[in-house]
DNA sequence: CTGAAAGCGCTAACAC
DNA sequence: GTGTTAGCGCTTTCAG
């Protein structure tokens, strides 16, 4: 009932292999035939069958992208979403269906000990043209090990660590830290207070390492008591406010290291009556949905994860596929709305 | 190099039968076999080929998602980021994974002229074994018909018409916005504003219909001027609450149809001048990552998105596979928090 | 209860 | 340029 490659070849007068050829742009292919099966295959309006092209071939024309399960979970568990996964896959899928591939979402255990085990198996059943890499993952030695042994090109996205294995898409999280505190500076603040997130992140390192150095470039002062530790939730971002806020000395400025945290700020500064953006500025990182809903709207780093991931994608796809070493840095954007103004 | 089945058949001394009928449950296979088959499965890390499996058999062990292209494409362009999505995946991967299934989220160009022929291609090259049909699109006639034809179980998620094709699953927004409508006049509200989502959208006609009827049901009246309606955006919600703040006769409570609107209502009362919630309550529906991160946090309605995807999913999954007319409802929460309190 | 053989629909060598 | 022929790794008849 559902036309196969037989039917095609059939209707068109030639052999199978010569639509496929047609199909895969083979070489050797006579502008006649290729007319002649293009033909077969809008009247039969045939579209060659994935597993069988994966079984037989050495594509599958399939990407995957491997997100670590726990922390996936508890996102969505926690009600916070994943906006990163939603971008993440809003650049990769867009991409991938220009390609005519697909995607697959996969959530990875990255706790378990048979970890590796799992992994090849899922790349032995999958067969993947393709992994995409998110982070903290993008650093895991196990995933970068299996995916060599197995000979699965890979980007990994915002990696930070053995530079030189896989593919990498990343942005300059250091510097667009210190563009944003030199933003501040610029409107006029001096004493500005900094939220970091984890230290066990990468991403967090370097956004905190920016603000330093802008500070330090700008002859400013890093006021010790100013600066707080966060986990990137809201309620850390809250605390954190809070405690800066009751400080003898208030900031000028808080910069948060993510925007759920600049949110808790926020939220602090208005249950300390202190005004927001006019006796407060705020900032944070990442331009998450809410940035732009919340009153005042947030100044924040548009942090591009759609387009990295589409950035890989293409990487992952031929006719560029798997250009081991290669890496693509994108850029970043500062986004300037109400919740920075210059100190009253 | 990698293990097939005649290897796992091979070292443990039966037919590749048999370790087709261990691994697919089959009837029939004696404690023995079975161990002997488990055993050989765990030294050579065996997982089947998926692509094989699909190919040879009726099943696919793969769901796919059909998500409107242009309405993805849009959140995404917007950096509105797309929560639902966010959500349903989770609920359809950790269901999917239980069971060793896949999820493949495919974007659907409903606009397109020739979906019809393109659907059923793409059903022909991947053969799911279900799809999950979101709205709008759960309502799409030419959706449901190639889906019919070729024979592919799905289930559309709040669906409204045409009620007895497919599976369905739904919340009941009607009973959930006259529940929250309710919850305002048992606070003592009674001049309450209601932004109303685009009249395209059944959901939005249905939670129009739920807080007039809870209106009425209290002998309340609705001011026809404090009913405006919004396209589901903040600035819609910011310019419909501005309006509404505006009359002669505020409203103590302005309930807005989606947590975004909901948001923009609260921006226009900071502007405004209007203490939330002192002097205005504010509610939304849904309860997006947003709603907690604002400033007050907002009182909404827990839209289930994610039960709603892992109970659809179960539907598509074996052993319940495809109850042609089942249908599921999923309950709802009223999620209070901080932006509702008594009239002052 | 278990096994042998026949494909599923395609790609890839290898002929012609 | 084009066609023939093997498989890819599995499930599914159909025998035993």
């Amino acid at each position: 009932m559902t036309a196969t490659i037989y039917d095609v070849a059939a209707l068109a007068g030639v052999s199978i292999k010569s639509v496929s050829r047609v199909l895969n742009r083979g070489p050797n292919v006579s502008p006649k035939l290729q007319a002649k099966v293009l033909a077969a295959v809008e009247t039969l309006d045939y579209r060659p069958n994935l597993s069988a092209r994966s079984l037989a071939g050495a594509s599958s024309y399939l990407i995957a992208a491997f997100v670590d399960a726990e922390l996936t979970l508890e996102h969505w568990r926690s009600g916070r979403g994943n906006d990163y996964l939603s971008r993440l896959e809003y650049g990769a899928l867009v991409e991938c269906r220009k390609a005519g591939y697909h995607l697959m979402v996969e959530l990875v255990d990255y706790g378990s000990p048979s970890l590796e085990t799992w992994l090849l198996a899922l790349l032995r059943s999958l067969k993947p043209d393709g992994v995409l890499l998110t982070p903290p993952n993008s650093d895991d030695p196990r995933v970068l090990d299996v995916l060599e042994r197995n000979g699965t090109p890979f980007v990994r996205l915002g990696a930070e660590i053995d530079l030189d294995r896989g593919m990498r898409v990343f942005m300059d999280d250091r510097q667009a830290a210190a563009d944003m505190t030199a933003h501040l500076i610029a409107l006029g603040h001096r004493r500005i207070g900094f939220i970091a997130g984890p230290g066990s992140y990468a991403a967090s390192r370097k956004r905190r390492e920016g603000f330093e150095a802008a500070m330090a470039r700008h002859g400013l002062e890093v006021d010790p008591g100013l600066v707080v530790e966060g986990d990137f939730t809201f309620d850390s971002g809250r605390r954190a406010g809070t405690a800066i806020l009751g400080r003898p000395e208030r900031p000028t400025a808080i910069f948060a290291s993510n925007d759920d945290m600049a949110l808790g700020v926020l939220n602090a500064a208005a249950a300390l009556g202190v005004a927001t953006p006019a006796a407060l500025a705020v900032c944070g990182f990442d331009d998450t949905p809410s940035a732009m809903l919340s009153t005042p709207p947030l100044t924040t780093i548009r942090q591009p994860v759609a387009e990295m991931a589409a950035a890989a994608t293409r990487l992952l796809l031929p006719p560029s596929a798997g250009q081991q070493g290669h890496a693509e840095r994108v850029d970043y954007a500062l986004i300037d709305r109400l919740s920075t103004r210059p100190p009253s």
